[in-house]
RNA sequence: CGGGGCGUAGCGCAGCCUGGUAGCGCAUCUGUUUUGGGAACAGAGGGUCGCAGGUUCGAAUCCUGCCGCCCCGACCA
């Protein structure tokens, strides 16, 4: 719950030059960003509201699948990179540092040697097997040409999963665990996330996929089987010890694929009638890469029949990415629309006569049951103009908009607007916090 | 990394070609009148013109170098 004259929120009412997309120009317009250097972004107090639900909803499935949290740094050491290789391998994208003695330091593009490193000395036993470790941090990759806004930055925020398996029978469970994961994280955010197959390097197999949103403003071109569009999502219930096998190969059945997978004779096999071609935002990647680190870091079990290499995956999310995919799903003219699952605040409080006695008592009141009731409030009980307040609130794009003014108070009635829709109703001033309440852990619960 | 473009007040821009006291709109501040969907009027504040060097009596403007940012392509959560 929050004042809106105690919050920083800088409004811009002009689009700043560079800003090409709807969900860049928005995120500035918006007061969620500031850009500080190329591709690197400053995350503003709204911005940083929406980053954290977003990094939350991400935590909570992964946690349903059975996946433990912890957390590595962004520094790590060029030691371990040495080991697997890759610290040639890696190229420009990867930002060396050198620290005062002189070592080989880097910020961690990804960090699937030093999770390796950390199981290695920790396990020793098959019978400890298997396990699934993430986190949430910051990376940085020096891309060659960071663009739109959040959407590829060179620092952004990723939830990296890896999966520590006996053999590959059991790599594929915990493959499949993350699979049925990521349906549920974009399902409950608003998106439609379709899995399709990605190129799985020199481990071959079927054991990639890239989840995919559908926007226009999409960096890579799909090709869908319109099906689909239509799937349910796996229930909150989801046994994901159980066979997860149905499940996967229902979702990976039908034709869909990236423009660099993508085969057209096969697309073209399917009716014309039920065909899509669009573009698209990758917002998740998963891998199965077997014992492509743990071989060349030695990272082995003991079990009856000998030492075994540890077979791995590693599952990331772009956090910092989906708040833009979000913004190009959800937005119009005005501003952004957020789904009640990803919003800063659930709704927004406008006292439009701040000032007026009967006004401000009837808002402090309202805005104090809803925060009683669990509400995120943004109360907006600034002197400026009714026009501007509803122009600042349409750009924020909080699910509610609930208005009080001296017209309704006069009946004893509360203006309700619904971003999503732009319907407007009226609701008595003694009632409004329960039914707000009520839609709003109502829209909550669809998870 | 190739090609193109930009850098002037918080934001959006003009001025540069043809050198001569730094401009406009929005925003901000003060006052008055307003107030139910981006108010009106009056006044005010705010600038190392990206940085450095050069040419010149004089440089935002011309020349050289550097830095930063954006766009298009090749590459990627």
């Amino acid at each position: 719950p929050m004042r809106l004259s105690r919050f920083h929120l800088p409004l811009l009412k002009e689009t700043p030059g560079d800003a090409q997309i709807a969900s860049h120009r928005l995120m500035l317009r918006g007061g969620m960003i500031r850009q500080q250097a190329a591709g690197i972004y400053a995350w503003l107090p709204l911005g940083h509201r929406v980053l954290k639900k977003i990094e939350q909803i991400v935590r909570e499935e992964q946690n349903r699948a059975g996946a433990v949290e912890m957390l590595m740094p962004t520094i790590q050491p060029a030691t371990l990179w040495h080991e697997s290789g890759r610290y040639d391998a890696y190229g420009p994208e990867m930002l060396r540092i050198t620290d005062r003695h002189d070592r080989e330091m880097l910020y961690g593009p990804t960090n699937e040697e030093m999770i390796t490193a950390i199981i290695r000395s920790g396990i020793k036993s098959y019978k400890a097997l298997p396990q699934m470790l993430y986190h949430i941090q910051w990376k940085f990759r020096d891309e060659v040409r960071p663009r739109f806004g959040v959407m590829r930055g060179r620092e952004f925020l990723m939830k990296d999963t890896y999966s520590f398996d006996v053999d590959a029978a059991g790599a594929r469970k915990s493959y499949l665990k993350m699979f049925a994961a990521y349906l549920r994280t974009f399902g409950r955010m608003g998106l439609k996330a379709i899995p399709m197959r990605a190129d799985t390097g020199p481990i071959g197999g079927d054991l990639s996929h890239e989840f995919i949103v559908l926007a226009e403003t999409g960096e890579s071109e799909v090709f869908v089987h319109k099906d689909l569009m239509d799937m349910s999502l796996p229930p909150a219930d989801l046994d994901f010890d159980g066979d997860l096998e149905p499940l996967f190969e229902q979702w990976t059945s039908k034709y869909a694929a990236t423009d660099e997978m993508h085969t057209p004779e096969e697309f073209e096999a399917i009716p014309e009638g039920e065909r899509m071609n669009a573009r698209g935002i990758e917002v998740g990647h998963i891998f199965y890469f077997g014992t492509k680190y743990s071989e060349p870091m030695n990272a082995y079990v003991e079990g009856p029949d000998g030492k075994s290499f540890i077979e791995m995956g590693s599952y990331g999310v772009g956090v910092s990415r989906l708040m833009g995919a979000l913004i190009a799903a959800y937005h119009d003219e005005e501003g952004c629309k957020w789904p009640m699952a990803v919003a800063p605040f659930h709704v927004g409080l406008v006292n439009i006569k701040s000032g007026d006695a009967d006004c401000d008592t009837a808002s402090e009141r309202l805005y104090a049951a809803l925060e009683a009731q669990g509400v995120e409030v943004l109360y907006d009980e600034t002197g400026d103009r009714a026009g501007e307040k509803f122009a600042r609130m349409d750009l924020i794009g909080l699910p509610y908009i609930l208005t009080i003014g001296p017209r309704g108070l006069k009946d004893g009635q509360v203006e309700v607007k619904s971003r999503a829709t732009g319907e407007k109703e009226n609701i008595p001033l003694d009632s409004v916090a329960d039914v707000i309440a009520a839609r709003v852990k109502d829209a909550l619960a669809i998870s």
